[in-house]
DNA sequence: TCGTTAGTTCGAGTAGAGTCGAACAAGCGA
DNA sequence: TCGCTTGTTCGACTCTACTCGAACTAACGA
């Protein structure tokens, strides 16, 4: 297992970063390293099964919204903060922005 | 052909939002209306079948993307744009201005 | 080297999208 | 009322996604 392939920052287009964004599970997973910063695959499952998740962080990886670190068994994943918002100024900070709002006045 | 139902405002779901943006026939209608401000079906269908296009904007006034009304035979539909704003601040204006630099710098 | 742990890959099942032609419906003008 | 125009709905097709168990692979420690 050698590190997986991140598409170049220059090369992240709008329509699949928004679509990795746009489910439910991965939105969560989003979410949870925007604020714990870096964790792991199994960090992040909440409970589902594995094979599911490593579906949804390839999407994510493919789309260019996490950089999956190889450390001994574990991969580690971030968000791709700084790339992402060179990219898409405030796209990320409206969807994780409004994440919170939702989560705190609404619920 | 009465008025089609648009979700409340605050009914709008971040996900269901950015996957009817997650589209590009359907960020394409988005960008028109940006732009040109209301717009029949006709006019943004860029000679796609009436069928395929009355199914995207079906999706984008479903997530409260855009709002449709009737003028004669003619549907009439606007970006709902103060609405979104006010739900996803920042939303839309990250990834229309994107889109713009998108289409100059890189095209 | 043998487990153990952490993810990936595969395969199958199910559901949902996008595409488009054809038929239908509604409003308008002649 | 008869067309014409504009969209919607329907049905069929194809493709892709999501889900999950099972098998596999890689790295580490004992």
């Amino acid at each position: 297992m050698r590190e997986p392939s991140h598409p170049e920052t220059a090369a992240i287009e709008l329509t699949r970063v928004l679509y990795a964004l746009s489910d439910p599970v991965r939105l969560d997973v989003v979410r949870q390293l925007d604020r714990e910063g870096e964790a792991s695959c199994t960090a992040l499952d909440r409970g589902r099964p594995k094979s599911s998740m490593s579906h949804h962080f390839r999407v994510l990886r493919d789309a260019g919204v996490v950089r999956t670190r190889c450390e001994g068994t574990a991969h580690m994943n971030k968000l791709r903060r700084e790339e992402l918002d060179r990219r898409f100024p405030g796209l990320l900070d409206a969807v994780l922005a409004r994440d919170q709002r939702h989560n705190q006045g609404q619920k």
